[in-house]
DNA sequence: TTGAATAGTTAGGTATACCTAATAATGATA
DNA sequence: TATCATTATTAGGTATACCTAACTATTCAA
């Protein structure tokens, strides 16, 4: 079984990875606000799992199921920061909402999400949807 | 500090109580599937934390502090079932998303759903919002 | 009212995920 | 290339939350 936790650090070793290109066991420490000896446990256990190949004081390599399971979790944060931006919540609170989100969202609410966010943006201009929905926002505020 | 599992066992102590009206341990072990064992624990630290008071083979009462976070956990659930429903998860779905994501939605993205479904509810007859956007729901079902 | 069934607790053990302290490997530079 | 700073790992310990097995208390029915 994957973990909560598992997912964390996998996600976060993704992101590293494409950003930097490289993988340092400090990094990702530094990012999970956790300490080394901790990492260098996940890792171990995210390869038994067969997430990533690891060797030690090595590199990380991805196999395809750790690419797959990475590219999943991915994507679901990004659809949940998209979601909660659409509905006003701040850049920075969507990211760490979907941070937590991101393990316990099941499929069917990924799919309802996905078709929210298709159907706000196909609609026709005329529609205004947004548009009122921000209005009735700041109208909010002013109270 | 209060634990994802100890707001799950105050929740499901907090429906049992307003179900049933009084509170068993076996209850609460058969609704959260866990043993016996695990719920006279819990109780203990719920009742070392002041969420509730307990005697040993008596009942439990919820303190001050008890009822305020048991209330709040609730409303988060609710809020996030009917936010669920709108965006079309089924109800049996929404129900067991919403038990796991309201351990971490922040403060500010319950604000913005609540004021989402607010929004939702207060459009007038004619935006027919919610009526295009189950058609655009079934379209893509026929698909 | 007593004893069998049920309910609840305690004791002891597992797994996850974290930590600190100590040790080992790597890499940069003098 | 030897040394020292940095980085990574290992060893050993904590807390949470779960379990089974054994024991104790309560309840209900004969």
């Amino acid at each position: 079984m994957t973990t909560r936790n598992m997912e964390d650090y996998l996600e976060a070793i993704w992101n590293l990875q494409s950003r930097k290109g490289y993988i340092k066991v400090k990094d990702i420490a530094d990012k999970l606000e956790v300490t080394r000896p901790s990492v260098s446990e996940m890792i171990k256990k995210l390869a038994e799992n067969n997430y990533i190949l690891y060797e030690k004081y090595g590199g990380i390599v991805f196999t395809d199921k750790g690419k797959k399971l990475a590219r999943e979790i991915k994507r679901r944060h990004s659809l949940l920061v998209e979601f909660l931006k659409i509905i006003g919540v701040s850049e920075e609170n969507a990211d760490q909402d979907a941070c937590k989100l991101e393990h316990d969202v099941s499929p069917e609410t990924i799919n309802c999400l996905l078709e929210f966010i298709e159907f706000v943006h196909l609609l026709p201009d005329n529609s205004k949807w947004a548009e009122n929905f921000q209005k009735y926002l700041k109208k909010k505020d002013m109270l």
